[in-house]
Parts: structure tokens; C-alpha cells; sequence
DNA sequence: GCGTTTGTTCGTAACTTTGCGAACAGAATT
DNA sequence: AATTCTGTTCGCAAAGTTACGAACAAACGC
């Protein structure tokens, strides 16, 4: 074992892959993905839990970089980052490529 | 808020990208995709952590379906699970996909 | 101004995750 | 048989996650 450290890729990835490592979390991106309407209030009602959960969540995904929200009195709007978005698309999409599996060369 | 649930793809999906949702495991996955050697010992020494906790990542990974180990005695030889790499592959590749965010029309 | 709507934050409970060293177990080597 | 090598499991501590209802805050409608 040596002092060794995990590269920004690998952490970024990380990051990414844990903020989508919840069903509720994934609902609520493929629901802004799917670009209806983008209110708090209708990702509540697409979910089966309390709306503290909810806000929990979208927290999470906005701390991770997936999403952004906005303010617009009285009701708050969330939307995909796009930016974001395609990086964690081409990290992800980069990550299944490296697979060099054959045949039954291992295991 | 209605009694709705979560689809088997989004659970899988979840599923998948919680058991990515750490460096040590995105490197232990890295490190078996490029197929260098796969023994425990091996990966061992490419990570910053004890080996208990390396094989508790290495559990984790097995029961989401994106590794197997196999015996060998007396070690332990681990490589990527073919169908479940694909089948995560397909997942999060659509998954990417159905972002429709064209310009500026939402935030 | 007063209540309503909308969403966040607080406080709490139960559970999970991450990490480690120590103990253990099986097979190979001496 | 005793030792070494290899990796898992145990027990524990610290920290994080998930969920909820209640309290709160900000803006709008009356």
C-alpha cells in the first residue's frame, strides 16, 4: 500500500456517481432532463416522499453540480447544469469505453 | 405527492452509480477494466487504504453486479462482470442521452 | 395587514458508510 | 507440524445519509 491518491477524474466521477446513487435522485434528474416543467412543486408531486426529503435531495444534486436553481417568487425553478451535464456524460461515457474485456482471457 | 415508485431502470441505475459513488471503488474498477493483473493483492497496492477496507469495497462492487471474484488459492483473482458492465453502460449511456436542453429555454 | 402558497431549514431518529487494526481461516511452503 | 502468505470477517468509532414533521421565511392575493 503505498501513499498514493485517487486523480481529479476519479474524484469528479465519484462525486457524480454518488449524487445519482439514489432512485429519488435519478427520478428527479430525468425528470429536468425530460425538460417538463422545472418547479419544485412538480418534482414533489413526482415523488413518493415528504417535500423536506425532496429539497434534501435537489440540494445534494445542486452541491454536486448537476443541477442549478432559481429563484422565481413564490416558486423556485430547477434545471440541469449543462455544463456539468456533458462533463459528467464524457466521464462516464470514458469510464465504460476503458474496458478492454475479450474474451475469457480473465476470470 | 401520490403512493408512485421508482422504476426497475431507475433502481438500477441508482443502484449502479452508488456502488461508482467513491474513488477508491471508480479505481479498483479502472484498475480492473485496463485488466493489468486482478488479484487482490494487486489492487491493494494501487490504493491509499487497508486492505480490510479494500476488500469491503471490493464486496460492495460484487453485490452490485460490476465485478465477480473467483478463488484461486491462495489468492483471490476479481475482474469486471462482462454483462453487468455493458448492461450499466446502456444504462447511464441512455440515461445521458435524454437531456433535451437545447438553448437557453428553462433557467 | 392577514392568511395562503411555496419551499427551506431545524431537530431528531434510524440506519449506512468508511476506515482501521486485530483476529481469524485456508492453502502453500518449509 | 509450524510458519508464512493471502484475504475475509469482526468489532468498533466517527461521520454521513435518508426520512419525517414542525417551524420558519418570503412573497403573493385578498
Amino acid at each position: 500500500m503505498t501513499n498514493k491518491d485517487y486523480s481529479i477524474r476519479q474524484e469528479r466521477l465519484a462525486r457524480f456517481a454518488k449524487a445519482m446513487g439514489h432512485p429519488a435522485r435519478i427520478a428527479i434528474l430525468q425528470f429536468l432532463a425530460k425538460q417538463q416543467t422545472c418547479y419544485f412543486g412538480d418534482i414533489h408531486e413526482e415523488l413518493p416522499i415528504a417535500k423536506a426529503t425532496v429539497s434534501q435531495h435537489l440540494k445534494e444534486l445542486k452541491e454536486a453540480g448537476l443541477i442549478q436553481g432559481e429563484v422565481e417568487a413564490p416558486k423556485v425553478k430547477y434545471c440541469i447544469n449543462r455544463d456539468n451535464w456533458q462533463l459528467a456524460k464524457e466521464l462516464f461515457g470514458g469510464f465504460f469505453e476503458q474496458c478492454q474485456c475479450k474474451n475469457d482471457d480473465c476470470c
